[in-house]
DNA sequence: AGTGCGATTGACT
DNA sequence: GTCAATCGCACTA
C-alpha cells in the first residue's frame, strides 16, 4: 500500500526475487555498506537502492537485525489508484502499470526516501493482507544476474499475467 | 581520486 | 530480437 497526497495506490504483489545470507548475487555479501544498511536491519523493512541510474528497486529485509538478506518485489497486479498509477507511468496500459522493479517503482513513487522504513505499520508504504489466496506459486531463475545465476530463488503467481519475465515453466 | 559495473527500461532493427 | 542510456556506489590505489 502506498499512501499518497493524492489518494493510496496499492496491488497484490504477483513477483518476487530472494536474496538469501552467503548469496554472491545479495548486495548484502560484501557486509554493511552505506547503500545497503537497510538489508540489515529487523526483517520487514524496506531497502530502496538505485539500479542502472535510472530505476528504483523495492526490496523486503527479511532476517533478523543485524543479517543482511532481503526479497525483491519485482511486480505488482494493480488493485487501487490506477488513475495515479497512469500518470506516474505515463501510459494507460494496466499491464505495463508496475511489471518490473522499476516500473513498479515509477508507479508507486518510490524512492530513496523510503529506504529503510518499517513496512509492517501503516505509513507512507507499507505491506498488508487481504486474506485471499494468491494461487499457484511458480519458481525460476533470477532475472538479471550474473553470479549464482542459476539458483532458483524468483517466485511468481503461475499464470498471472502481471508477472515480469517468465510465468509458466519452472527452472 | 579514478574507474567499472549493474537485482532495468524503452527505443529501435 | 538487439542495444545504449545513466549514475551511484564499491573497489582499487
Amino acid at each position: 500500500m502506498r499512501e499518497l497526497p493524492e489518494g493510496v495506490a496499492s496491488g497484490r504483489i504477483v513477483e518476487t526475487e530472494a536474496y538469501v545470507v552467503g548469496d554472491p548475487a545479495g548486495h548484502a555479501y560484501r557486509g554493511v555498506t552505506p547503500r545497503n544498511r537497510a538489508l540489515f536491519l529487523e526483517r520487514g523493512h524496506a531497502y530502496v537502492y538505485l539500479a542502472y541510474g535510472s530505476s528504483f528497486m523495492l526490496n523486503v529485509s527479511s532476517e533478523t537485525s543485524g543479517v543482511g538478506a532481503g526479497v525483491l518485489i519485482r511486480a505488482i497486479e494493480p488493485t487501487d489508484g490506477i488513475t495515479v498509477m497512469e500518470r506516474n507511468r505515463g501510459t494507460e496500459r494496466l499491464r505495463d502499470l508496475a511489471r518490473g522493479p522499476g516500473r513498479l517503482s515509477a508507479a508507486l513513487e518510490i524512492d530513496r526516501r523510503l529506504d529503510g522504513i518499517d513496512l509492517c505499520q501503516a505509513g507512507p508504504l507499507w505491506l498488508g493482507s487481504d486474506g485471499r489466496a494468491s494461487g499457484e506459486i511458480g519458481q525460476s531463475k533470477r532475472i538479471g544476474i550474473t553470479r549464482a545465476a542459476d539458483r532458483l530463488l524468483r517466485f511468481y503467481v503461475r499464470g498471472n499475467r502481471f508477472v515480469s519475465g517468465p510465468r509458466v515453466l519452472d527452472g
